[in-house]
RNA sequence: GCUCCAGUAGCUUAAUUGGAUAGAGCAAGGCACUCCUAACGCCUAGGUUGGGGGUUCGAGUCCCUCCUGGAGCACCA
């Protein structure tokens, strides 16, 4: 906005510059911090310093300040502000407040659901995430995974790009090896709980508890992973329909959560090409071949000259069967061959740092030019109070299932009794959506690098900086305009004196569309929910402020328009972050 | 030992990526319901941004160093 202004102003300051013998430096605009009128602002620090470093010593703000003095009065008023003042060393240029918020208002309710959305860049970027075992349960540990990915799948689609939403399930593998024959040996024909994730989790459990406490219980699974690699029918088939109630599992959790798939790859798809490409790796002398008693590995270090920097990468286990790594490199390769991808963005928590730097050198290494553009995107793990981690063993996980029936049930008991007269049917669908939304919330409300400590107490409170907050705020606003009949006025005038809070909200309401640029290239969903709970926070000022219905009409018009322009920006807001806008609650 | 991350109010945290007076929420104390939904709002109190140096007109943010906590470092993913 007021590029021409500012291109303008510019010119006058160079002008400004030659004819007090100045010398020219790069000045950058910003915006002026906001307190209660809008405006550009240039600061005058660098030009002050590149006069100190040249001639007579000043004292830079206060010089600073001096010139912008100095330029307020060579520049005069230029067109669309309001005022010109020099504050601190920042020349501010004000512009008319009425003018702004009709600007305002009318692109957020032409552009609707649309609003904060970026023209389409013409990029194809595929951002993998959730990666859950087969044969696991899915806990809290995991949901921050799948909501982080969702969140940044949906803000870089809304900043332009073309995203593939892309999930890597872990169908193969020492812990799906160690349940099968932890079944075969113990359960064998048994047939699954109803809640079919809970009870592959509980054998899992056990099944992990054998495998480092009874004797030769490591010996036999391994034995049965190589059974495994000569693909046996008969493990074969137990593997896939043991898999099956894994999948059916997921595919509920997806839906509740709202997530959907563009691509889903499975690690036994990748097997096979992964081997071949291990292969490859000897061939071309990367990689070294220690069987059969040591494992197949690259050296990156040694190979790069560098010193604890890459370690060494194990490829292939010394009994020929498969690794993580193993799967992984030629995944990639499929992934940009598959889509043409620009960019590929791999969600997995911060553990994995290293072997993610390891795969994308040796993939650099392997000579492919796109190595350059795959992107970890690490996150911090989920704890519990004390430093615990969630662990199956220790019996301390926090079941996705538990978490989202109980705080439903707290969501329930409070529509109940501020909405008795709903359907009963209509009130468990708000129920979920708030829930969800509280779940969800705290895990997309901090920086990607903080550790998230799940306690019960926040993950049901409804209250304070919270998605219930923000639904609230929205559902208040659809209550305003349902009470005017859901008609808006036709392009209406604001008033020449907007009320504080009424300035307040329209500069929220004209932020998203910068915070979803900004979010987007940071991948940084945190942004924007600190940006839908401070719009709601000045929404809710407003409400209380500046009444609506019963205003005057000529103030009641523009009222009503800036409140369908908040609901808009709340709910857009919002389904960035996946969680759903009610209209009631 | 090496590498990475974090350290901001009692607790959980933000800070437009180096800009103007470090903002919020929870918890604490007080106020406020004949008024569009009180899952709301207002006020009070709470800060040497882990310590110390440095760069800069300007540092929570960049550099150095130390301290504390966490994670990772050859066949688990």
């Amino acid at each position: 906005m007021f590029e021409e202004e500012k291109q303008d102003i510019e010119q006058k300051l160079k002008a400004f510059c030659e004819q007090n013998e100045l010398p020219f430096v790069n000045l950058e605009w910003r915006h002026i911090p906001f307190s209660g009128e809008w405006g550009i602002a240039l600061p005058l620090f660098a030009l002050a310093a590149a006069e100190d470093r040249s001639e007579v010593k000043v004292s830079v703000p206060q010089r600073a300040q001096e010139l912008a003095e100095m330029l307020a009065e060579f520049i005069g008023l230029p067109q669309g502000f309001t005022r010109v003042k020099a504050v601190k060393g920042y020349l501010n240029l004000y512009f008319s407040t009425s003018d702004y918020a009709h600007r305002i208002t009318n692109m957020v309710l032409s552009q609707g659901s649309d609003y904060g959305k970026a023209a389409r860049l013409g990029k194809k970027t595929m951002v993998e995430y959730s990666q859950p075992n087969t044969h696991k349960s899915m806990h809290v540990g995991h949901l921050r995974n799948v909501i982080l990915g969702g969140a940044v799948s949906n803000i870089l689609e809304f900043a332009g790009y073309d995203v593939i939403r892309a999930n890597y399930l872990g169908d193969i593998g020492l812990h799906v090896i160690k349940w099968l024959w932890n079944y075969e040996k113990y359960h064998k024909d048994e047939q699954p709980a109803e809640d079919r994730t809970r009870w592959m989790g509980d054998l899992y459990a056990e099944a992990d508890q054998r495998f480092s406490d009874e004797p030769g219980f490591e010996a036999e699974v391994r034995q049965y992973f190589v059974r495994w690699d000569r693909q046996e029918p008969e493990i074969l088939a137990l593997w896939e329909k043991t898999r099956q109630w894994s999948l059916e599992g997921f595919y509920q959790v997806y839906e509740l959560l709202g997530e959907q798939f563009d691509r889903i790859y499975f690690e036994s798809e990748v097997e096979e090409a992964g081997k071949v490409v291990v292969e490859k790796l000897i061939e071309s002398g990367m990689a070294v071949d220690g069987r059969p008693d040591e494992p197949v590995f690259i050296n990156l270090d040694e190979i790069l000259g560098t010193k604890d920097e890459y370690r060494v990468s194990v490829v292939l286990r010394s009994d020929g069967t498969s690794l993580y790594a193993t799967k992984e490199l030629p995944l990639a390769v499929m992934k940009f061959d598959e889509y043409e991808l620009d960019t590929s963005i791999y969600v997995i928590d911060v553990r994995q740092s290293l072997h993610m730097k390891q795969i994308f050198k040796v993939l650099e290494l392997m000579g492919y030019e796109w190595a350059s553009q795959l992107v970890h995107l690490a996150y911090e793990v989920v704890n519990l109070p004390g430093n615990m981690t969630m662990s199956s063993r220790d019996g301390t996980v926090v079941l996705l299932d538990d978490l989202i029936r109980e705080a439903t049930q707290r969501a329930l008991d409070i529509v109940q009794e501020k909405n008795p007269e709903l359907a009963e049917d209509k009130k468990v669908v708000i129920a979920r959506a708030v829930a969800l939304g509280a779940i969800k919330y705290p895990m997309l409300s901090r920086d990607n690098t903080k550790i998230v400590t799940f306690d019960w107490e926040t993950a049901l409170d409804f209250n304070g900086q919270s998605a219930p907050y923000i639904q609230y705020a929205h559902v208040r606003a659809g209550s305003i305009l349902k009470k005017a009949n859901n008609e808006l006025p036709k392009d209406v005038s604001f008033g020449k004196e907007l009320h504080i809070s009424e300035v307040n909200l329209i500069e929220m309401i004209s932020k998203l569309p910068g915070e979803v640029e900004r979010a987007a290239r940071v991948y940084k969903p945190l942004l924007i929910a600190t940006y839908a709970f401070e719009l709601a926070k000045a929404f809710n000022d407003f409400y209380n402020q500046c009444p609506v219905l019963s205003a005057e009409a000529d103030v009641q018009a523009y009222r009503l328009m800036l409140v369908a322009a908040a609901k808009q920006s709340l709910a857009n807001s919002l389904n960035l972050l996946g969680i759903e806008a009610p209209d009631v609650m």
